[in-house]
DNA sequence: ATAGTTCTTGACAAAATTGCTCAGGAATAA
DNA sequence: TTATTCCTGAGCAATTTTGTCAAGAACTAT
């Protein structure tokens, strides 16, 4: 998986916007100076985020962002993918079963798919609206047991 | 979190080494011949692992690596912490609640955080055992819903 | 003892990624 | 028409990743 800084920036960038009242603009300049983040940093990732349909935009004075749609709709999986791109699971990558299977190198890519299962399914399940909440806080819970 | 190519061999080279027949030595060289991996760098990874407690190691001819404790004692989050280090939840390091709170940033924090809680948490739960004998597929759980 | 193996360690470097900056442009409101 | 704000792409410095290389230490077999 991958998670950096523009992933946690768009996050922290929705969650600002979200919290200002209803259908107020939120401009980047308030938010670069409210998080203390580059504004031209910014500008690429709100951007991206108003492409991918996660926030309009209005231009020129007073203008700036608002949510497109629910805070509810809108959940962490789909932000961070479309900020950071589709999580690959690295390693082995024989899609179609034709993996030769030398050794363990199939039962790892088993680990780094059911890992990245995980995090998709957790992330899947938050949504804007629960982190303005404050509704995350002890939700993680372990895996399945083996069968044994 | 942090996730490299480092992390995934030592994986893979522990999963080699719990495949090989009981007390059977492991050399570096078998490893990296089955998995087309550079020698050298598994050698720091293995020096890692030997230093952590993961393996033990016999040098001269005949030599190689061998677990020093059992499979089902070695749990996924362990190894990768000691080859990758502590994974630290980036963004607000506020650690005594003296965070500001300037808008949603300690809303972020949480979220952050409980998602390095769910990957420990399933790291935590698979062994080297399980990895081995393929108990890992379909482990993954979503995580609690909202109180709402 | 000696030679050949194998692990051990540390320094170093190429390549990729991250985390930006900068410059220019387009839309809009006053 | 001017100030404001979003929009876009190029480019770049620092860091991290992913190794290589060289010298050495421990050990076995002969």
């Amino acid at each position: 998986m991958k998670l950096t800084t523009k992933g946690r920036y768009a996050v922290l960038a929705l969650t600002e916007i979200a919290l200002s009242e209803r259908d107020r603009l939120v401009k980047i300049s308030q938010i670069s100076k409210a998080q203390n983040i580059s504004s031209s940093y910014l500008e690429q990732i709100l951007s991206n985020l108003k492409n991918k349909g996660f926030v309009e935009s209005v231009r020129g004075p007073n203008g700036g962002y608002k949510l497109a749609i629910k805070a509810e709709k809108i959940k962490m999986a789909e932000v961070i993918e479309a900020i950071e791109g589709r999580m690959e699971p690295k390693g082995c990558h024989h899609k179609d079963g034709s993996c030769t299977g030398i050794s363990g190198k199939c039962l790892n890519h088993d680990l780094w798919d059911e890992l990245g299962r995980q995090i998709e399914l957790f992330l899947g399940h938050i949504s804007l609206k629960d982190i303005v909440e404050g509704n995350v806080l002890g939700r993680s819970r372990a895996p399945l047991s083996a069968l044994d």
